[in-house]
DNA sequence: CTTTTAAGCGTATGGCGTACACCTACGATC
DNA sequence: GATCGTAGGTGTACGCCATACGCTTAAAAG
């Protein structure tokens, strides 16, 4: 009987990630938003309840673009370092939404679904009951903590320089080892630690 | 010559703090803490620059409630739990800040400290040059995305139900896992995950 | 007691989220 | 095709927020 919506929470959601990209999660306003849509700042409330749900729709819009089919070959550790580098493109590629992830991560169906093929190649590994559960808990916890860092600092970056400058005597072991971290990229820290956090989850069954 | 300040910075960020461990996060505003220290508003500019350099005070001071100091005894593998358990029991005992250290985790005296004492104890463990570059941020990783994990949904929490109800024939595997993680405390999940990454760290020299 | 300097405060500005009341376009009904 | 109900779209307004600016005032130094 009334008038239909000319948008879908789709589009909403793509118009609020696309300030984000082009202004910075500081730039993210209802009012910013509503421009975005040409749309009057209180008809965003026709799709959103609040800031806060629009919040929660971009995060869930970045994990559409993950794809969490199951990668065909190879060993299970290979498959599930597929998976996290699919996780850390997607967010990569909007890294300022990583603040929103911290008070958005539950009520995403995306990250249901990664999870979901992610815990389906520990199981194919034999790893299954309470050591699944750890280890998927586990698992999560590296790469979210990963690429935080990454976005925050990377190895190669100006931190690693201040660090690797810092007094000798008061922080010999730090200065030393940002003088090597300044030579490891972004990408091999990442799958260097993943691979290091799976070969300790395969090896033993202690949990 | 002048009137003398009145106030140190660790009483303004302690008083944040308590803003933000009584009222949480959105909570925290230039007025709150102004009004905390019984101060008037603009008062509160006397002693920082802006609410950003606020936030850097809050994050630092609960980083000096982590002490910093080597483990004496046992294997490196312990020592470094204990390390980790020091960072996750201060942080956790303030849960509401864990946004803050994202934007300010670089800013902290306290962090380089815990930093160089973890660096010094793989040193001492044989794990030396770009090793161990990987190796502290893989550990840094893995502890700060936990700690996020365990204050969002912890295994035993509400999350965790939500996702053991759900449909089990499309998330299968994720069902399955949540419906052992239910039994796992916290700790034993934070402490079987860790020890997963640093089995890992240890093995081999692969890096 | 005067001088000097920064501490502390009041006011004002521009932005934010959003409640509320209003207009209006449109599909369904007759 | 006229009418009506509904929900989409809008403008205004309120109470927050951070903070720039300029004033008053406490107190140390002389």
């Amino acid at each position: 009987m009334p008038r239909p919506r000319s948008l879908t929470q789709d589009q909403v959601a793509a118009a609020a990630l696309a300030v984000i990209d082009r202004d910075g999660l500081a730039g993210l306003s209802m009012r910013a938003v509503a421009k975005e849509l040409k749309l009057s700042t209180m008809a965003l409330y026709r799709y959103v309840r609040d800031r806060e749900e629009l919040e929660g729709l971009v995060v869930d819009l970045v994990y559409t673009e993950v794809d969490p089919s199951p990668p065909s070959g190879g060993p299970w550790d290979a498959k599930i370092e597929t998976m996290a580098l699919r996780l850390r493109d997607a967010f990569g590629a909007h890294a300022a939404i990583m603040p929103l992830t911290l008070t958005h991560r539950h009520d995403s169906r995306g990250s249901l679904c990664w999870g979901e093929t992610v815990a389906g190649i520990l199981a194919d590994a034999g790893i299954t009951g309470p050591r699944a559960a750890v280890a998927l808990r586990a698992v999560i916890a590296y790469i979210i903590g990963a690429i935080q860092l990454e976005h925050l600092g990377p190895l190669e970056g100006e931190g690693t320089v201040a660090i690797a400058a810092l007094p000798a005597d008061e922080f010999p072991n730090m200065a030393e080892t940002a003088r090597h971290a300044r030579h490891i990229g972004p990408d091999e820290e990442f799958r260097g630690g993943l691979a290091a956090v799976l070969r300790g989850l395969g090896g033993s069954g202690a949990g």
